[in-house]
DNA sequence: CGAGGATGGTTACACTTGAAACTATCGAAC
DNA sequence: GTTCGATAGTTTCAAGTGTAACCATCCTCG
């Protein structure tokens, strides 16, 4: 128990982290994040960006890794890391578009569309018990709300790069 | 196959990625720690650890090490390591329970509270920034929503350890 | 007292991650 | 065609992180 007892902030601006947005953000995804990775992590050791970059692909299938980079808001290093692990365990195919040698063209093979079905109703169950707990309503309001900050977080965002998804249309 | 570049999720249960709330939550979660932690880390060379650690001291001194652990989120390994560059730079001073010898007591030394000082009101006016945008009354959900999914994700995590923070009072 | 177990905290090691440098290809300008 | 700069992707090396093993102290119960 804190000696003094409580509240030595003596600024004339006080940061409370237990109310801190951020703070309770990242508090919150870790725990989710967590949770979600050891559903799968067990049963089909994947990692977390080995499972993105699975989804990203089954829902739109030949992206190039820059492509599933801006889309999972993932850095091109951890894509190019992630898809040589998914490659080593012939999970993906990777072509060459034949115009930009460049450029590679990645696609689930069999394999990677078995594991995508049998990871993805486990997150989507997951992501259900998350939020049963709240109204219909909430939940609109929810998805509402995470757009929003996600939208101002990109504008207010000192230029940071690549951590930022939803390639511009 | 759809070639076309579009949604070849055949699954009955369809993970959309972009609409996926742990996804999303990722997201935000990654842009906003980033700002925040570009404003301090350049300019005063700490982790989020640390400053985590010292947000945490400012506002309850005297804790020991697994306490403020509790109070971060973190995990002990974490806080040990960070209290350990935090002392070698001075912002921290240590002293031990006369009581209870293992036991640590931590708190900012002078310097640590002048990082405080002025690493909280950069933070903070991040937090204002981010939430601008919504109504007064939207950020009363948001607050009350992330605090209820946060219990939600302890409640359904499978025993996941450490990463809870607050402490049981 | 002293053995066994719990608790606070640190160390060791393997693994992941990030920043920057690097290769290869492309597009455009000269 | 050659040079220059941009783009796609990989490699490298250092730093960060997690797990498990590890000391040290404390508690308790015989």
């Amino acid at each position: 128990m804190a000696a003094t007892g409580d509240d030595d902030a003596t600024a004339g601006d006080r940061l409370h982290l237990e109310r801190f947005v951020p703070y309770r953000l990242s508090v919150l995804t870790n725990i989710v994040s967590m949770s979600i990775a050891q559903a799968y992590a067990r049963e089909f050791s994947l990692s977390i960006p080995q499972w993105r970059i699975i989804a990203v692909l089954a829902r739109f299938p030949n992206l190039s890794a820059i492509e599933v980079a801006e889309r999972c808001a993932m850095d091109k290093v951890a894509v190019s890391r992630a898809v040589q692990s998914l490659l080593a365990s012939k999970r993906l195919v990777r072509a060459y578009d034949k115009g930009d040698r460049r450029r590679s063209i990645l696609r689930l093979s069999a394999a990677g569309r078995a594991v995508y079905m049998r990871v993805a109703p486990v997150a989507l169950s997951y992501e259900k018990q998350l939020l049963d707990t709240l109204s219909a309503s909430d939940r609109r309001v929810l998805g509402r709300l995470i757009g929003r900050l996600i939208d101002r977080a990109r504008e207010i965002a000192p230029e940071t790069g690549v951590t930022t998804a939803e390639p511009r249309p």
